[in-house]
DNA sequence: CCGTTTCTGGACACACTGTCTATGATCGTC
DNA sequence: GACGATCATAGACAGTGTGTCCAGAAACGG
């Protein structure tokens, strides 16, 4: 087995992968075709049955070369012990969101019904599960609320955000402002960005 | 035009509504055909084109009533001027989707690539930007932060969280304990759920 | 350069779609 | 309970996209 794929395959996946990306942005799942991304791709379509079972596979094959690479990056953000919170992890999303945000769109979107979100919540999800373990075991606290709520909490306001930021017009507000609020809202909680920092009631 | 459907209609469209869910639920979207739908609702299949111009346009119907009798229901909370943060909008979200939690699964499952789950956090959100605005305008305070940021980050959460419960294993937790727990993580931020009210960085 | 791998168009059976029509069943109303 | 209006239905139809196969052409790496 060669260390390195043939050329002509990379290529090949490489366009259909952005084909179906676009296309889907453009059209939703449901409406592209197998016929739609080889034409788009200019590919025949006999060769896209070599590589991908069908258009399905081929989402699929996104979303986890997507997810691979953001576990691989969250490994390292989160190697030294940080009980603290300093946001990095937070950070590192939106970093790499912004290196493929056509792939990250159409997962936040929802298309392909739901299944690159629901894969994108759990690995996320994990990893602040994680966080949140580590900075109870820090405190020596019993946690106030159970951690699996809690994380789903945090990754849904995150994932909420990080999408309204993908969609936003250009030039995007700065990756390291959005990520500071994101801080804040943790930190502080959600009325204190609408009022004063003790809330009467 | 009568006020009142007629019976056969009434039945017919009921039948294809859950049909579409129950089966929407079981195997996702992408893989249930309208053929699947008719055979589930024992209804022929002319009768479906009679009433729907596709599956999409059964999908986008379910998801319209829902979202219809959601946005009565949250007037009703909202009518007296409340600018406490009482909790009573999530609660009356919680309690709608209990009363129906297999649509709400579907669409915040992410199945139609996302269109409902858009839909849904579209109603959502103007919700919680007027809840936000009234309170900002009661305490006479600038916003510390962009009120549909913070209005998208409240309902990502909320969905996220309401998605868990729907998908809890029943009995489900009580809605007044989850709605609890959520309330007061908007008041003291998640730091606190984790470790001490006062959070030295 | 040569053996191997990949790409390709065209053909095929198949599943599902959306439309139409004629007939029978059920409705609301008087 | 009878009647006109509305709805449900089976079956036929053409159309679109799918997934598989093949044999020849092209591009690859060593």
């Amino acid at each position: 087995m060669t260390v390195v794929e043939d050329r002509r395959s990379r290529r090949t996946r490489g366009a259909l992968r952005d084909a179906l990306v676009s296309l889907v942005l453009e059209r939703g799942y449901a409406a592209v075709t197998v016929e739609d991304i080889v034409a788009a791709a200019d590919v025949g379509r006999a060769t896209f049955y070599t590589h991908f079972k069908d258009k399905e596979a081929l989402y699929d094959h996104v979303v986890a070369s997507v997810l691979q690479e953001l576990k691989e990056r969250l490994a390292q953000v989160l190697a030294p012990e940080d009980a603290g919170f300093t946001g990095q992890p937070v950070a590192e999303v939106f970093r790499h969101a912004a290196e493929q945000p056509d792939a990250y769109r159409m997962i936040l979107r929802g298309e392909g019904d739901g299944r690159g979100l629901r894969a994108l919540e759990d690995a996320w999800g994990t990893t602040a599960h994680e966080i949140f373990s580590a900075r109870v075991k820090a405190n020596a606290v019993r946690p106030r609320v159970d951690l699996q709520v809690l994380a789903r909490a945090w990754v849904g306001e995150q994932m909420a955000v990080l999408l309204w930021w993908l969609e936003a017009p250009e030039p995007r507000p700065a990756t390291d402002q959005v990520v500071e609020t994101l801080v804040e809202l943790s930190r502080r909680g959600r009325l204190w960005a609408t009022g004063f920092d003790s809330d009467p009631r």
